[in-house]
DNA sequence: GCACGTTGATTGCGCATGCAACTGCTATCT
DNA sequence: AGATAGCAGTTGCATGCGCAATCAACGTGC
């Protein structure tokens, strides 16, 4: 699967039959199509490839097995994690990386399914905190542990332990 | 962010203080909350979290540019790189990834915007061919520069030759 | 040649999400 | 204190997508 572009004049072509940046004429050390050099192309595209596939089967399994969403399940799990396990909207949609209307949404259905509460905050009348149930927790665990078996299944067993390390080291550069 | 789940058993800590395998007891060589080690969850939680920010902005730029979303972006590209520049439905929704019905309305979208046309396939009636126009390869040449350029900034930039040689045959390894 | 299972694509429906507008509360400035 | 700007959260609306049902055409067995 080729998902990267090519950079050329579309004007540089015929229109009927050429191509742009063609294969038929790869510029030393390209592809030809991509405008990226072959490890550049690779390492991109594989990360797309194994980000989407990965995801789309742990999200799969999840739901088969709880009947929970990916989002459900980080909603769940930043709730687990904050102190007292309770957090305001607003920091709970960052973790979980959606607006605040969608996560509105998102807690009305939790709260609906029983696994999270809502509170008035108490120091400031605006706010609303999310809390996570004891019913909450228990699926929680359960999702856990199919999640972390996928993820080691399909992502942490293919690495060294030295490998996992430099990979931890580089991917943490990307984010700024 | 924390995204990654503690696969302790709820019946171990107390329902009101407790938390799942604490970090007042981390265990050797474990932050106490993931069940990961220290690289295993640097790493996931790395790779879930680049993608995410990667991909927010690619997609945020893109349409801001071009009004368009990741995925007509895809399958303009993959038509245009596509044996006479079209496709079969069936053949464009896995590059896409997006099923059948998702692929029917995104093809209307960009059929009715001008930028592909849908032919009957000569070969077998059920089929439908979707073919780029020279408009549509104007608007990808855009976007890919655009696209392209966010790509490198974002992600390969980050990296040296050599680096993305291995992360590409590391990456390369998780597509099973 | 005709029935029947299979395949390619579309359609009806429901759901999750983002954007923009809105409400109610807080904080600041004079 | 009162006006005003800013923030937290929710709601109306539109959109994009998946699932399941459907339809048309293909292919196979008889």
């Amino acid at each position: 699967m080729d998902l990267v572009p090519a950079p050329a004049d579309l004007a540089d072509v015929t229109p009927d039959g050429g191509s742009l940046c063609g294969v038929d004429e790869p510029a030393c050390g390209t592809d030809g199509w991509s405008g990226l050099r072959d490890e550049e192309r690779g390492a991109w595209e594989g990360f797309l490839q194994a980000h989407a596939e990965i995801t789309q089967e742990l999200e799969r399994e999840l739901h088969d097995a709880h009947r929970l969403s990916s989002n459900d399940y980080f909603t769940l799990l930043a709730l687990e994690r904050a102190p007292d396990r309770r957090l305001r909207m607003h920091d709970l949609a960052r973790p979980v990386r959606l607006t605040r209307s969608g996560l509105t949404r998102l807690v009305e259905r939790l709260e609906r399914d029983g696994l999270i509460e809502r509170l008035p905050c108490p120091d400031d009348a605006r706010g609303t905190e999310a809390r996570i149930t004891d019913a909450g927790r228990e699926l929680l665990v359960a999702a856990s542990a199919t999640h972390l078996a996928g993820v080691r299944r399909r992502f942490l067993d293919r690495f060294s332990p030295a490998e996992l390390k430099t990979l931890a080291a580089q991917l943490s550069r990307l984010g700024g």
